[in-house]
DNA sequence: CCCTGAATAGTCAATTCTGACCAATAATTT
DNA sequence: AAATTATTGGTCAGAATTGACTATTCAGGG
């Protein structure tokens, strides 16, 4: 549901076609959605037939034609609807690369050592590339600033548990 | 594949069959996983198709058969390995309950905030329920912990937002 | 003892998602 | 200017996921 907001919500600034639209995404906010390019044009297709967006083939110089993607008005009170509503909810994140730590006992402590501080450095390299992020237009900014804080809470969580795991 | 490692590591402790997989997933676990019974299933079949577990029939009184998992040393091996390339890295979470926050200049201000609110309360039903699961053996507690951290960042993170949409 | 509702155990068709591939144009090298 | 590589734009078969449904057993009330 979050990604029909996302496309309604970026088609409304601009007509788009597919291409465009998954290039945005990835660029702006891979941070929070994780939407391939197929997957795009699926849930475009989806929404062109609850007619929510319209479809148009356009040409430019000789290139093949591609599809492009306006919203409509059925779409715009869509966009409104959904955005109150995800506004005023909240889904618990899953955080499914955290289930090893549910078997950290089950290696020595002097093994887990060092894979934990390994994973301290991915979590490094994550919040360096939220840092270096283009700059963002209006509030995508937010976004961000939100993964950066939840990337600098979870390397220090990890330092509690490699300590509380030390002699 | 966080998936696979966490069938494992339970079936590693003890055979069992789906539905109790599933029931043990859903109590102590739903903070970091969401697998629903029927995928359940299909990762089992896979897991035993790849050699990783085995099943067999079992009948208790005289309750239809089920199909009770062992882990096969195949699958203890595997086991092992998945879980020390868990541990050491980090994929980036996907916080997809925020898009609506990319689009938060969108609506008003005085119609924001009030949403705002619903989700900060939300927040704070999901913070309850967290601190409210059953008491876990092991480092599953850790995985309690760590959600509870991060409900607490995000609860502090929205209230920062919310105050700077104040006049 | 019969009935109702909950718990147990699982299947399956339909939906959703993705990796792998294709084909055209533009840019770069040789 | 031919050959090679990168970029653009997209399709599609197959994998993963799920909601809805079935069927049995058990517990408790009347």
């Amino acid at each position: 549901m979050e990604r029909e907001l996302l496309l309604l919500g970026l088609l409304r600034r601009q007509k788009m076609h597919g291409y465009e639209l998954h290039e945005f995404i990835e660029q702006y906010m891979q941070t929070c959605v994780d939407l391939k390019k197929s997957t795009a044009y699926y849930l475009l297709d989806k929404l062109a037939q609850k007619g929510y967006v319209s479809q148009s083939v356009e040409q430019s110089g000789n290139r093949p034609p591609r599809h492009v993607y306006h919203i409509t008005p059925a779409g715009e009170a869509r966009f409104q609807e959904l955005l109150r509503e995800n506004l005023a909810s909240h889904v618990p994140v899953k955080f499914g690369d955290l289930v090893g730590l549910a078997f950290l006992d089950d290696i020595p402590a002097e093994e887990a050592i060092p894979l934990l501080q390994k994973r301290q450095e991915a979590l490094a390299r994550s919040l360096e590339t939220a840092v270096t992020v283009p700059p963002h237009p209006g509030s995508l900014q937010l976004v961000i600033q939100h993964q950066t804080i939840h990337l600098k809470t979870e390397i220090a969580w990890l330092d509690s548990v490699i300590n509380s795991l030390k002699p």
